[in-house]
DNA sequence: TTAATTTGCGCAAACGCTTGCGCTTTAACA
DNA sequence: TGTTAAAGCGCAAGCGTTTGCGCAAATTAA
């Protein structure tokens, strides 16, 4: 290694006396398609091995139009939910020979769209989304221009989108249903970004499990997915003429913002009060209360979503799926059977 | 917008009756420095809007060598520290106009290995990382490429690099300090990696608080920074002979281990045995008893490391930098004083 | 009016790779 | 022996930028 420059793609073909198109050839494992002897495959091999050649991607990519790179935006990586998914997505893209751009926008709409304004230009071969809010004008235009979208937890309702998500509705019905059987009939529900979809399927969800038993005190209240939303609301629930005897709250940051309010309250769970809540976490088993949850199936969704969206580039009449993966209702010790209910 | 082929450069220039050249100084902001008259930049801004005109980067990169992407590897998106670093660090490049890709090693040294060869073919202008092991081969030899890298958290003690991470050996000093101030004498210290750097120097922080306060009896366990190790190593010493008063674990997945530990034991914190654990988060607020512990500040490491490598990028004469940050200790319920000593 | 300076801009050569097309040599066949 | 097919490989044209150099026109100075 006498020259420290970096060799490139010409070096190796001066080194083996073949030309640049064959050593390209071999060094994409397209020789045997053109017909390389295998004899000069290992020549090239070897020579590109011994020169420590790194193929230069920038080259590669503006003859080819392939970046092999997907853009991951994704609300907050402090959210182990989004960190996690994060993690398994760039895990699954690897292993297909994909790069991950990944950009955390703090659930701010509009750093969503400069990030993507600024992501497109380096040829992104597609996208994979959990949007920071409803607009969604900017991800439509994405579209258009015919950039492979695929949507995750979250999702536009309005928008013919790929996307996949767990079956919210169902998980917040069986976590309802749930409390329903073991007694309780004033559950209050507090819930997060309004708007968002999974947060009105939770709704949906909990209000058809009361319906279905008779009970019709729906008490829905909060806006955000946040601690600091969980503890209000839950501070004034508890202080309200008529105390909820469980809680359900719809994002395990919410839940510990309830958790917070009731330890200041002095009140206990389940004793004095239960609680219930969307997301499962390894903490939530250290808690003062081992917490009972709805837990998504997060490695199927990250896993899902890459599986969908490899389809849809290498298929460009891929049909748009939208998949709704069943949550799993696990159960800790945070809710109280009332009145000689059974189990 | 008949047509519908992306516009490129050469485009806007015909469009504007400028040169190719031009359009590129002008839409790079080096309009002023070749003297491009305004009307000619307005010229070229609006019919670039017009034609919804998005930078080619691969070719932008071909010519210039700049790629304007950082990589960032880190051992698990599902540790909360890492993510929270991972997020600030990739805000903070993004405001230098950088993109990050992202890579999750998952605490595995070979595949750090092979994602670093991976990354390398991008032309990434430099790397930060999160070391995944003791093997640093691969890293001296991307370093000696010239390769701008920084350390963050955890680091590589034989190897001229820039690092910044927090000073261990004070937050770990101090926290012992304080376990003996409230007046205990029997601490046992759950250590993670043992040959991790940050690991050595808890260790040695922990010792010398220990030595300077005249007690002999060191007590170091463990090995992994894991739930399972802490959990463990509880066990075991809960059950031995002489019982810790206090322990001390070295993050807060031990901690989570060693919780889980004395609550099957039936104990109780503070009252029958002390913890105390390197690490915040906000979760620890919200356990069983809130968990007193040496908190990193984790936002400076994040804008201090990506400072770090700016200058490097800008000035190649930059000289090795290894910066340790103090630690904050953060008082909560979980130690105990015993026998009438003082707080 | 002429010379010197400034202003405003463009030419054309890379950057390192991929790929459509086609050429030569060798082997197989009749 | 001539014909055909297969094997093995290379030419050269781009991909869309950036940038060193240079040149004409306009302005200013003398």
């Amino acid at each position: 290694m006498k020259n420290n420059k970096k060799a490139n793609i010409r070096d190796v073909a001066r080194e083996t006396n073949m030309s640049i198109t064959s050593v390209s050839r071999v060094l994409n494992g397209k020789a045997d398609k053109y017909r390389i002897a295998k004899k000069s495959q290992d020549l090239i091999m070897e020579a590109a091995e011994r020169l420590n050649y790194v193929p230069n991607f920038s080259a590669a990519n503006l003859r080819s139009g392939k970046s092999k790179t997907i853009a991951l935006t994704i609300p907050s990586l402090n959210n182990p939910f989004f960190a996690y998914l994060a993690s398994e997505i760039n895990l699954s893209l690897r292993k297909e020979g994909f790069v991950t751009i990944l950009s955390d926008t703090f659930e701010n709409n509009e750093d969503e769209k400069s990030i993507l304004r600024n992501l497109l230009k380096r040829n992104v071969e597609g996208l994979i989304l959990i949007p920071s809010g409803n607009d969604y004008e900017h991800i439509l235009e994405l579209q258009k221009s015919g950039l492979p979208i695929v949507c995750v937890d979250r999702y536009y309702e309005d928008l013919n989108l790929p996307y996949v998500t767990t079956n919210n509705f169902k998980g917040a019905f069986r976590a309802t249903e749930y409390l329903i059987e073991s007694g309780h009939e004033n559950i209050l529900c507090i819930q997060g970004v309004v708007k968002s979809e999974p947060n009105k399927e939770r709704i949906r969800g909990y209000k058809e499990a009361m319906f279905q038993a008779g009970l019709k005190n729906i008490r829905v209240s909060g806006n955000d997915f946040s601690i600091q939303n969980g503890y209000l609301e839950t501070k004034l629930a508890i202080n309200s003429p008529k105390r909820p005897t469980a809680i359900f709250t719809l994002s395990n940051t919410i839940a510990m913002g309830s958790l917070k309010a009731i330890l200041e309250e002095e009140l206990s769970i389940p004793d004095d009060i239960s609680l219930i809540t969307y997301d499962d976490h390894p903490y939530l088993d250290f808690l003062i209360t081992p917490l009972s949850c709805v837990e998504q199936p997060r490695a199927d969704i990250a896993n899902m979503t890459v599986k969908i969206l490899m389809s849809m580039l290498s298929d460009s009449e891929f049909e748009v799926s939208q998949v709704k993966l069943d949550p799993n209702l696990k159960l800790r010790d945070s809710v109280k059977t009332l009145n000689g209910k059974q189990t």
